[in-house]
DNA sequence: TGGTAAGTGGAGACCCCCGTCCGTTTGGCC
DNA sequence: GGCCAAACGGACGGGGGTCTCCACTTACCA
């Protein structure tokens, strides 16, 4: 590839990462051509099409996600590494608008990679703190989902009260989820494949 | 108004509500207008601009929140009164996947009317919930607007599972809004203005 | 320094949606 | 039954979105 076409490639993502995070993923593939100072030919010959130009934009969001995770199962104290997991991870949801949409519209293809993993890596921490006694014995992994779509409905505002609005409602959730004792409605199993229809 | 005039607004407006429920508000105009078996034509006479329709067909759900509201602050029991709240406007939000967008598109208009008084019921109900020391002291009005948000985004899966899926979010919710005791990040002002943008 | 393949940009094809215009049909009163 | 205003429906204009085609430009190597 040439130096030209590599520049201009890095410059078009960086642009629809910001353009994505602060307006969604609606954005007008022209908008992002225009201000990447690149034509509308020029993107699409990098990216085909509209999706994998924000599954590429994403992905380094999707591994952070499974980053997040990995060293939260590393952390000695359980509890404290679910919280840092659900904190985090709604955290970096809030801040980026495009976030939740590009995380049903980009994984059906993530299948096996991330996904498993993340699934699998998350349900040992529950466990953990499970064992533990700090998490409530009738959490269940779904909860997660639950949490990530709740926490996807406060995107729509502007990113810093999205933030706090996120905290709160994180402060809130997980309070819940420390071992509590009231009956609650049997978890709804909102697994991913369900999420996308 | 002629007779089967009158026949062809009700049945536009049954259609409506239904596909703004299953569908949410991005249904095409065209659609409504096949499946109620009129002409576009008929529909925009009736009702002039897409948002007038989805304003007309909301306006009973609105008037639900209200009665809902209203009816809580005769509840002797405050706190029964604030969860009763909660689990019905939730319930109502997630079975009706276009609510959410119509709540945020339509209120401008019905500023004074409903959205003063709503705001000003839910305000009092949760005063005499703290009052009686069920609900939590730093719990502010704004985590209505939060729970509505938050409820929100389990829009989009099927009907039956975002309704099961709301049950549960508002258990957990609910839980935490009982007095509690640790500390919380400070409540965001996510008045409805603020919402809109 | 010149040739060439890779790169580029903008016009436009195609599609979907909102809302309008106008010729045709129909209900309901005399 | 006949008249006419009210009601009707489909074709169409306008706008905005994704993606393609093609004539022009430019980086890079011999």
């Amino acid at each position: 590839m040439r130096a030209d076409a590599r520049e201009n490639r890095a410059r078009v993502l960086t642009v629809a990462r910001e353009l994505f995070a602060e307006r969604g993923l609606d954005v007008p593939m022209a908008a992002i051509a225009r201000r990447a100072g690149v034509g509308i030919a020029t993107l699409y010959r990098r990216f085909p099409t509209k999706e994998s130009l924000v599954r590429e934009a994403f992905t380094e969001q999707f591994a952070l996600c499974q980053a997040v995770i990995d060293e939260a199962l590393t952390d000695p104290d359980p509890w404290r590494g679910f919280c840092t997991v659900i904190e985090k991870v709604c955290l970096l949801q809030a801040s980026d608008r495009g976030f939740t949409a590009a995380f049903v519209a980009g994984f059906p293809d993530l299948h096996s990679e991330v996904r498993e993993r993340t699934w699998h890596g998350f349900t040992a921490l529950a466990q953990r703190a499970k064992d533990t006694g700090q998490l409530r014995a009738d959490f269940s992994p779904h909860d997660l989902t639950l949490v990530l779509m709740a926490n996807g409905g406060l995107s729509g505002v502007p990113v810093e009260m999205a933030t706090a609005a996120s905290k709160r409602l994180c402060a809130y959730l997980l309070e819940s989820f420390r071992a509590g004792t009231d009956e609650l409605p049997p978890p709804v199993p909102l697994s991913l494949d369900q999420v996308l229809r």
